[in-house]
RNA sequence: GCUGCUGUAGCUCAGUCGGUAGAGCAACUGAUUCGUAAUCAGUAGGUCACCAGUUCGAUUCCGGUCAGCAGCACCA
């Protein structure tokens, strides 16, 4: 007798084992169908799989997230099938499931094409609708090798091969393909129903980019059709927010061929940059920081003393001169150390905070770079706190606070904490690492943060704090850091001296809150999708008249409001208002001012917002007052 | 850097199976003076990314370079 326990608790009995699908058959037609595989006391297993002793089980659907897992994996095994079926000689490799889909890396003679594409996607649809059976066999590892040697699938082989010898392995057939998988997969194809091949592209085999290249092809898979085509809306929308494409639109930056990398700002990104260096420069000296400024390039010899040179020559930009070579920095922090070591300094400067919006250059490779997200030339708001190990729990803690106040000024409330801990290789003592460690945890405790610890992914300098930003539409961005350093202080000499009158090194922090202001203006352009808040926007408020006869009133509303700080236009021109409105909501303007014969004559304005919404005449003093409230509380739009 | 794709007017794109190119929008000129998302007419604008090659002739075909895009790798 077999008991087996259902989620809602009830218990069913059987007299001999039973499967996953006899079970789910016993408790209804409609069940048994939806079935794609069981959860027994907590494992995911196949539909086939037989309960030999008293479980738990949850029958798995598409209606269970485990469920379209399982569709996406078993989709990526579709897809193999499909392409061995049309391309023979191709080999298989991996097939993961990914976030909103799979993909399946392949080893084949020549790339596939888009024409390639249409064609596996036609005969997967073709191999779904034949509902061929999926069916588990469990091999000895070593058979499995050889069998798939023998069918001339050596990467497959080499997978099996890196299992542990003397294990089974399951492989799961469909037709006449079978591939080496833990699974489990649904009990045949037909339950493979809504999927799209989405791209082409090449990924190394193992991800070593000493190996060869595979062919990788990525598709969604979902269970409804309707899913399938939200997530194909979310992607248009999500191009639509795309910063290159708003920036073009908007006016704000070009790059051309002859600058890779590097940004050539118009004046209306040069505005949202400038608000945001001023906004960061008066939250630096809130803070108790110094802004200072070092050179865009210095002799190699610092460089080597600071061991750039020999970790990062080939992302240096370098140039000579009179026989001496330069390069252009790359980072800001052996600047500062320079003119901490300025002069001795005493236990009682300490902690000291260099701040500076630090011009770098970074050779990243070509295939790296991506609009303003990935730069070759970039500003940092970066600054270096010298500090005694006793500090930096406190030095840390009010990091944490500045930063948390700035990402809500700019509307980012939810925010990610990771610590990354000491890696294998190292510089500096063991117990200098606990410390440090333990020094960064009691700062993020202090401010009531939860963080999730990573080991072994620190920096070889030390320890570090990444944060990152959620967005509008979901998406992670890691924005600030701050880093402990042991070791550019004792490589380029820094000291101070102590209480005791002995000289000592100082702890160096690395610390950013926007990280490149070129990365984060682009995520804020995607975050608000073009529309800045009011503080941001580079254009505030346009004036309109409707006709040549309020031309004078209307520039004198303009000047009123210039005159209050805001950054205002008159659009004068002889254009119809419908013209005009259309031309300035496309721009995403903040506010439209529109003033005609009525306007003059009561001496108002009739106010119109972002997003269409027409707010009726208003006095220009209440519209100030509006408009400086929503500019001081940096209110989001929408 | 690697693989694939792409590069035509300021922007978005069409086109030429080899005979030096077009549309819409923008710009400019003129008319229109108009109440909340496109007024009409006209004009001008291009070494078809760059460099070689094949050819009587190349924007089109071949090769290379550069840049962009999508992935991969990288990201002190």
């Amino acid at each position: 007798m077999i008991n087996i326990t259902l989620p809602d608790g009830s218990q069913r009995s059987f007299e001999a084992p039973v499967t996953v699908q006899q079970v789910a058959a016993s408790i209804g037609i409609g069940l048994a169908k939806a079935a794609l595989a069981g959860r027994v006391d907590g494992r995911l297993v196949d539909t086939s799989h037989l309960i030999e002793q008293d479980s738990r089980l949850a029958i798995v659907t598409d209606k269970d997230p485990e469920g379209i897992e399982v569709i996406r994996h078993s989709t990526a095994h579709l897809l193999a099938y499909a392409v061995k079926e049309l391309f023979p000689d191709a080999q298989v490799t991996i097939g993961p499931v990914i976030e909103n889909g799979f993909y399946y890396d392949f080893s084949y003679k020549r790339p596939f094409t888009p024409e390639d594409l249409a064609k596996i996607e036609q005969r997967m649809a073709e191999l779904a609708k034949r509902d061929i059976p999926v069916v588990r066999e469990v091999w000895p590892r070593d058979k499995a090798v050889e069998f798939f040697e023998s069918i001339g699938e050596h990467y497959k082989a080499e997978i099996i091969a890196s299992i542990p010898a003397g294990e089974d392995v399951s492989l799961y057939r469909e037709g006449d393909f079978i591939d080496l998988c833990r699974g489990p997969h649904v009990p045949s194809t037909g339950k493979l129903r809504v999927f799209k091949l989405m791209k082409l592209a090449g990924a190394y085999w193992r991800g070593d980019a000493k190996n060869e290249m595979l062919q990788r092809i990525y598709g969604t898979a979902w269970a409804k059709k309707e899913e399938q085509e939200a997530h194909l809306h979310q992607l248009e929308e999500a191009d639509k927010r795309d910063h290159r494409r708003l920036a073009k639109q908007l006016d704000l930056f070009h790059m051309q061929d002859e600058a890779p990398g590097m940004v050539f700002w118009h004046p209306k990104g040069w505005t949202i940059w400038q608000q945001i260096e001023q906004y960061m420069r008066r939250k630096l000296d809130a803070h108790g920081y110094r802004e200072v400024r070092t050179p865009f390039m210095m002799d190699r010899v610092l460089w080597e003393k600071s061991g750039h040179w020999e970790n990062y020559r080939e992302h240096m930009f370098t140039t000579e001169s009179e026989k001496r070579d330069y390069a252009v920095k790359p980072m800001n922090c052996p600047g500062h150390v320079q003119i901490f070591n300025t002069g001795l300094h005493s236990y009682r400067d300490l902690p000291l905070r260099l701040a500076e919006f630090g011009s770098c250059h970074r050779n990243e490779p070509s295939g790296a770079l991506h609009g303003l997200m990935r730069v070759r030339g970039f500003v940092q708001d970066d600054a270096h706190i010298f500090c005694t190990e006793a500090q930096i729990t406190s030095e840390v803690q009010a990091f944490n606070s500045l930063l948390l106040e700035v990402y809500a000024d700019f509307g980012f409330s939810d925010v990610a904490v990771k610590l990354s801990l000491r890696p294998d290789k190292r510089a500096g003592a063991d117990d200098v690492w606990d410390r440090a460690e333990a020094a960064l945890r009691v700062a993020l405790a202090a401010s009531g943060m939860e963080w999730e610890e990573l080991a072994g992914e620190g920096a070889f300098y030390g320890p570090k704090i990444e944060y990152q930003i959620k967005d509008a539409i979901g998406r992670s961005w890691q924005c600030g850091t701050i880093q402990l350093d042991f070791v550019l202080p004792e490589r380029l000499d820094a000291e101070f001296v102590d209480e005791d009158n002995t000289r000592k090194r100082p702890v160096m922090l690395h610390r950013a809150v926007l990280g490149s202001l070129e990365r984060f203006i682009g995520i804020l352009i995607e975050n608000y999708a073009g529309n800045f808040p009011l503080w941001l926007a580079p254009v505030q408020a346009v004036v309109l008249n409707i006709s040549e006869a309020q031309a004078d009133y209307a520039a004198g509303i303009a000047r009123s409001l210039g005159e209050r700080g805001l950054r205002v236009e008159a659009d004068l021109r002889n254009e119809k208002i419908n013209y005009k409105i259309r031309e300035h909501s496309l721009s995403k303007l903040p506010y439209q001012i529109v003033v005609g014969d009525k306007e003059k004559a009561a001496g108002v304005v009739a106010v119109r917002i972002r997003g269409g919404q027409d707010l009726g005449q208003m006095s220009l003093e209440a519209l100030l007052e509006r408009l400086c409230k929503e500019r001081d509380e940096r209110v989001a739009f929408g």
